[in-house]
DNA sequence: TACATCATACCGACCATCCGGTATGTTCCT
DNA sequence: AGGAACATACCGGATGGTCGGTATGATGTA
């Protein structure tokens, strides 16, 4: 709700490159401190200052601190998330898939560390709250059904029936995609850039495997 | 630290029969505050009325609220978990490992969904904290190394090199599993009993193929 | 046994602090 | 002038933690 306007539009001031409007720069401060501080413990003060604002431009741009923050959901990861998936419907689900969405997922992981933070809050907030639950099962549904078309053209090719439905199969993608998310944050290191096309491969070529019979 | 004796044995009074000591009650107060509310939301005072107690008990028992989160995390989460892995140490690696595991995670997010919730909290709170990630990877490294070792022992039986190394497939596991307990706090329904073991399944079978020849 | 002493386990009022939110003042642009 | 876009002072409430007090039992001892 409150798909707000933004006020002006990237005016420049003297000497400084104005990076986006005032809101933006909000916004970007609000993911630094609720990434390294976490919901509760992030105060409008901080995040304010983060900005180079006072809580005055803060309370103008947002009407509380939970819409501050759910406007942050909505726009930096469930409309990325949206537009990254209408843009998936577009493409092939050829054999170099598992290797670009791989790489993918390894580039947000590695910049945008602050954004995986925002998500692991954002589900941890979703499993309590039933009113955020529907937003993030929203979003999820979505992307589980459209990751489970793109195994089913994948699956089709073999001939035969699958071992696994498509559907569990993106279930268990994403479970994977979020689980290797959340271990990056503290192990980087074990999270190598290949490991997800890796086991995605592997998956596949269990379903292959079992469809041809050679098991 | 402060591996504190209990200071009472499970007294009986009138009537009522004493579940655990007071630290204990205190402890399963904390766990579902915790888990419902959140670590910074959870208050001091819901969590010692919750567990039929005044401040001064939970200060009496605990250092601080910090002291009481590390205690539950060491006694309910990091306690348990190795345990879990010292009893698997013992046991066979044989073809039906994948269902008792299967269901034995299922039965963990069914019932103790408030661990569920702790331990998403964790991770989260270790991914920001240096100093609670040293306990949390502590755990997780040796998590891995025995799930690794137990992979070993299955692909070893293939006889040739397998396509992903052990570690990177028990680092996969993990993740996989962190992943479906989290997915199944919002959507309980679309997490099967048997999806965890069904996808262990697959990418034994994409190994195996591959040693094989056969894709 | 009877009394004094001490430790345990707990209560609950209190304090300093901080935070989200608001009300009001100020500046700048048109 | 007049409103948009801020800044600043301030308020009420909640919170973690402290501290003096106390009831209950254990221990020693005469």
């Amino acid at each position: 709700m409150t798909a707000k306007l933004d006020h002006r539009q990237a005016g420049v001031k003297a000497g400084t490159a104005e990076l986006g409007s005032s809101r933006e720069q909000i916004l970007d401060a609000a993911a630094r401190v609720f990434a390294t501080r976490g919901y509760s413990d992030a105060s409008i003060n901080e995040i304010a200052a983060e900005a180079g604002f006072s809580k005055g431009a803060l309370y103008w741009n947002f009407s509380s601190k939970e819409g501050l923050f759910f406007a942050l959901l909505d726009e930096r990861i469930d409309a990325p998330i949206r537009a990254l998936f209408e843009m998936t419907e577009a493409a092939p689900a050829d054999q170099t898939m598992e290797k670009q969405v791989s790489r993918g997922l390894a580039a947000v992981l590695e910049q945008e560390r602050d954004l995986v933070l925002l998500f692991h809050e954002y589900s941890a907030m979703a499993a309590r709250d039933p009113h955020l639950r529907e937003k993030y099962v929203e979003r999820n549904v979505m992307l589980r059904a459209g990751l489970a078309r793109a195994f089913e053209a994948r699956v089709a090719a073999l001939g035969a029936k699958p071992a696994v439905g498509a559907e569990e199969i993106a279930t268990a993608v994403i479970a994977l995609a979020d689980g290797l998310s959340i271990e990056q944050l503290t192990e980087p290191e074990v999270v190598s850039e290949e490991l997800f096309g890796q086991i995605l491969s592997l998956i596949l070529d269990g379903l292959a495997a079992r469809a041809k019979g050679c098991i």
